[in-house]
DNA sequence: GCCTTCTCTGTAAACGTTTTCATTTTTCAT
DNA sequence: ATGAAAAATGAAAACGTTTACAGAGAAGGC
């Protein structure tokens, strides 16, 4: 027995006034005289009226959406961004829709037609890649679009990242720095684009300080605890070709070297020194407190929603041009995870 | 310049037939003939047309939107409980509206009140309160609404939990079983519903094995880590007081106490014990261990959907009596944080 | 051939808003 | 008092769908 939700009309009945006298009461309340006003308010609350807001945006043509595209919301990585364009969104007015594409295109093309149906009225994706039905599209014909957390090269839309290779190229400098030479890189998925910036920030660290590069020190991992585990077994086991730094493009995979370090009777970070990324919420509570690359991902998401409120501002001129990413800084924290080089 | 976008008149004026032949093809296909469904396949091609997801849901009175509040949508526990039910949901053609609350009564009001005007046709709670517009309403006269995680006294609404009292019980019996008995219970917030529920049943534990209360040994935190420095600084610091066994009720907590023991020059498990909850993601990787109640958060999840799809679904015939709260399994995952008590 | 029945299609109303335009009422200077 | 300008209001169109209803052919039994 759902009971029957007020419309508009109810309201005018009860004020004796007109919809339109109802609407304008609401919206342009400058232009409506004071006792009508006050007539409609009334109406208002004995009636329990709240507009529908599907009749609004229909008139409108506009859903008040923002579609956030991520791969995996089960990853907590992901959370600390969320809740910083969720809360960007909320003050604006807007809702956030989180589409989990679970990295499937269909998933992703299903999502993006979103925008096309008026379902959203704009979209982030956090999933570096374009979906399908965009990828053709120019840049312009379409409602605002911001890209986060992983670049898409060649596509010019407004975007937010960190600066993966500089980034990775302190970190591996903070090891060079400590005397260690042999430094691997457990890095992530070979198509990624981080992984394409963090292997390059590693690789001209090394060779700004003159060290040649071992692809026997490269471990391809997915950034799991799991592959972390993996790859300290296999990095790690002989005595003769084991590096004594490893720099690792996750905390997870970081955590993972650590925990097999210690099964080979390792100490991090007296025999080994390993240095994460992300600063994930633990990392400063392990043993021994993770050494990373902290990134600022509330700011990221609170950065990427700011970009895309104001393509969304109609006082805002469109700015169709190609803008420059914008970079949000990184930071690296030194806890104890990583130290001098062993001697001999 | 946004190029045009294709309604369904301009379907029918390519086709050659009315708007409602449209409509039909599209919904009921068995209605419409071979010929004209194909006429109006190819007009769909080559207009690119997308219905008007707003105009649809004005006509039929739906939003195909669930509402998911969530007290902080930055904290990673709720990441999994979210992915259940994002991939329900989706499942079932509805897509999630995630509403985070930041535990403000204001901001729960507001969003109960999408409920209201239409805006969202279900809501999932998983904030442990009644947001204020639905307290005095009755339970039938509004659109299905769900609980997890946190169990809502009192309110008759269908319910999905775990048994935090059991759990809570067989953690700490475990404790006693391997000779405990100086247990300190590192509690949550004292008004908390979680808090109520475990407390009882560490005291439970307690009773049925004859250990006295011993109301020193509890500490009273938030679920942090720092809460668990705290809570270990703060009970281990005397060895004359010392319990050899701490239930935490989360594994953040327990984390803490272990980074407090550690600082205490304390081994764990041989000097004291640490009795995690949740089973985080790490909680494996972790040194040692972690001892912990797994919470099923992913089935939390899938469960709290199915409950409400349930009642959403037009063919189940209404159920309106109060059901019983569905209880998901949790598991007792022990690992190296635990052992029995030391001697002396 | 004619009536009935069935299949298919089109017309038009409805969903609840916002807003343009025209109309009415008020204000105010003359 | 009168008219013009300003302020306030209402009627109606529009947003893009779905669907009840009725009508038009086609099929088929007699």
């Amino acid at each position: 027995m759902h009971e029957k939700i007020a419309t508009i009309e109810d309201v005018a009945r009860h004020a004796g006034v007109s919809i339109a006298t109802v609407s304008r009461a609401l919206h342009k309340p400058d232009v409506v005289s004071q006792t009508t006003r006050e007539k409609v308010q009334a109406a208002i609350a004995t009636t329990g009226y709240t507009a529908n807001v599907m009749a609004r945006n229909l008139r409108l043509n506009r859903s008040g959406m923002i579609l956030l595209l991520v791969p995996d919301i089960g990853n907590p990585f992901f959370s600390a961004i969320l809740s910083g364009i969720e809360q960007g969104a909320s003050k604006a007015g807007y809702n956030v829709l989180i589409g989990d594409t679970q990295n499937d295109p269909d998933r992703e093309a299903t999502y993006a037609a979103y925008l096309r149906s008026n379902q959203a009225d704009a979209m982030i994706l956090l999933n570096g890649r374009l979906p399908a039905p965009l990828a053709n599209s120019p840049a312009n014909a379409t409602p605002p679009v911001v890209i986060a957390c992983e670049r898409i090269p060649g596509c010019g839309l407004p975007t937010v990242i960190i600066d993966n290779e500089q980034a990775a190229f302190e970190a591996t400098s903070h090891l060079i720095n400590h005397g260690h030479r042999k430094i691997a890189n457990v890095a992530g998925p070979g198509n990624n684009i981080l992984t394409v910036d963090r292997t390059a920030g590693y690789r001209r660290a090394l060779s700004e300080h003159g060290i040649a590069i071992d692809p026997k020190l490269t471990f391809v991992g997915d950034y799991s605890i799991d592959a972390g585990i993996a790859a300290g077994r296999s990095l790690l086991a002989d005595p003769k070709t084991r590096p004594t730094g490893l720099f690792c493009a996750s905390d997870g995979m970081a955590i993972g070297v650590i925990v097999a370090a210690k099964e080979l009777g390792l100490r991090v970070p007296q025999d080994v020194s390993v240095f994460g990324f992300d600063d994930i919420h633990l990392a400063a509570a392990y043993d021994p407190p993770l050494t990373t690359v902290r990134q600022p991902r509330r700011r990221l998401g609170e950065q990427a929603i700011a970009l895309l409120l104001d393509r969304l501002d109609p006082k805002t001129p469109n700015k169709t041009g190609k803008t420059d990413p914008v970079i949000v800084p990184t930071e690296l924290i030194i806890r104890q995870s990583t130290g001098p080089c062993p001697q001999g």
